[in-house]
DNA sequence: GACGGATGTCAACACTTGATGACAAACAAC
DNA sequence: GTTGTTTGTCATCAAGTGTTGACATCCGTC
């Protein structure tokens, strides 16, 4: 028998860094800041918590970490026209595949923490409610960026709250273009 | 010098009860169930968190007569025609004034805990969906009513990040308008 | 006034959390 | 092969959580 018999993880501090912070994203993607654990984390990640103290200092400067390394949305990618749409089909689509909404529900999860909403406030400005006015242009830009956020925000929750399903409810057309005619109305220059 | 300095408060339960139940009220309103602790609620209620076992069971149990408490929203009153009109007011104006929208920020802020969830997820529909389902009638009227209360959702939250200052970005009276054509879209039977 | 139940106070419990420091194992350099 | 650095593991800490039980105090009833 041999006493090691642990095919331990070739020792290799990127990628282990690498699976902490692909592991804090998904947990923070489901639950809160203040609802996730360091061992939670850890434990996703396959690594022992006292690596993650080691990599990234504390669980605040892992959390930031996170922000940071966000791509950029794809909903910026296209310009004004059919944002709404894009947008609609986004939510339709890709929720079950998490990919792009991710980087929102990390935000939305932990905007009321008492520890991480500050970051998440000025991330949430920053990497969304600046660059979509940019593209918005015209009459109030700021404001319709943040009735734009206000809308998809809250369909978020709500799909959240009542399952995938919330957006089965009408043929995937007809959801789509419901979705786009409210998108619209939030970032209507009228 | 007296040795009972306290002007201790009258021994009465039921006055007690009512604070704390009325401090949890008001804790819940600005935190998450998980967030909220047991001697917190009693500190702002002035009571030893003792108390709060002893005439409440468990914090789980404290948090389901909280929900149960809440009155029955002003938005219902009023009926279908001017409920969009109605809820941006409540929007603009109120926020600050806590009373009406509080019962909806204890939903939204424990709508992602673990433990609280499902109560959440539960009286969200029986105390909002479906009599705002009822209200609106016509065709998909649940779908209706979740879209009103995704809308309401992300503007609360919006104007939870941004602080109040979201709803003064236009007067008033423009601030209304708009609101009122967002949420018309959202309940509109089209 | 004395009893007994109701109400309030205090200290402690078991548990979880984020964080730290001491040690062990792997690897590179010489 | 020895040394020194990097990487991983383990035990533990201090602080905070919800909850409980023992005790103290009030108050109505006999």
């Amino acid at each position: 028998m041999k006493n090691k018999p642990a095919p331990t993880r070739a020792r290799n501090a990127e990628a282990t860094r690498c699976a902490i912070l692909e592991a804090a994203r998904s947990r923070f993607a489901h639950n809160s800041y203040d609802n996730v654990g360091i061992r939670e984390i850890a434990s996703e990640a396959g690594v022992d918590s006292a690596l993650i103290s080691r990599y990234f200092g504390c669980k605040e400067d892992l959390f930031n970490r996170v922000l940071e390394s966000a791509k950029k949305s794809d909903l910026f990618q296209g310009g004004r026209d059919g944002l709404a749409r894009r947008t609609a089909e986004h939510l339709v689509d890709e929720h079950g595949g998490d990919k792009p909404l991710d980087d929102l529900l990390i935000l939305l999860n932990s905007a009321g923490s008492e520890t991480a909403g500050e970051m998440v406030r000025r991330s949430i400005h920053e990497r969304y409610n600046e660059p979509m006015s940019e593209l918005l242009g015209g009459r109030d830009p700021l404001l319709r960026a943040r009735l734009f956020g206000s809308v998809l925000m809250g369909l978020i929750i709500s799909s959240k709250i009542h399952g995938a399903q919330f957006f089965s409810d009408l043929p995937r057309d007809a959801m789509i273009d419901r979705l786009t005619r409210l998108i619209e109305e939030a970032i209507s220059e009228a």
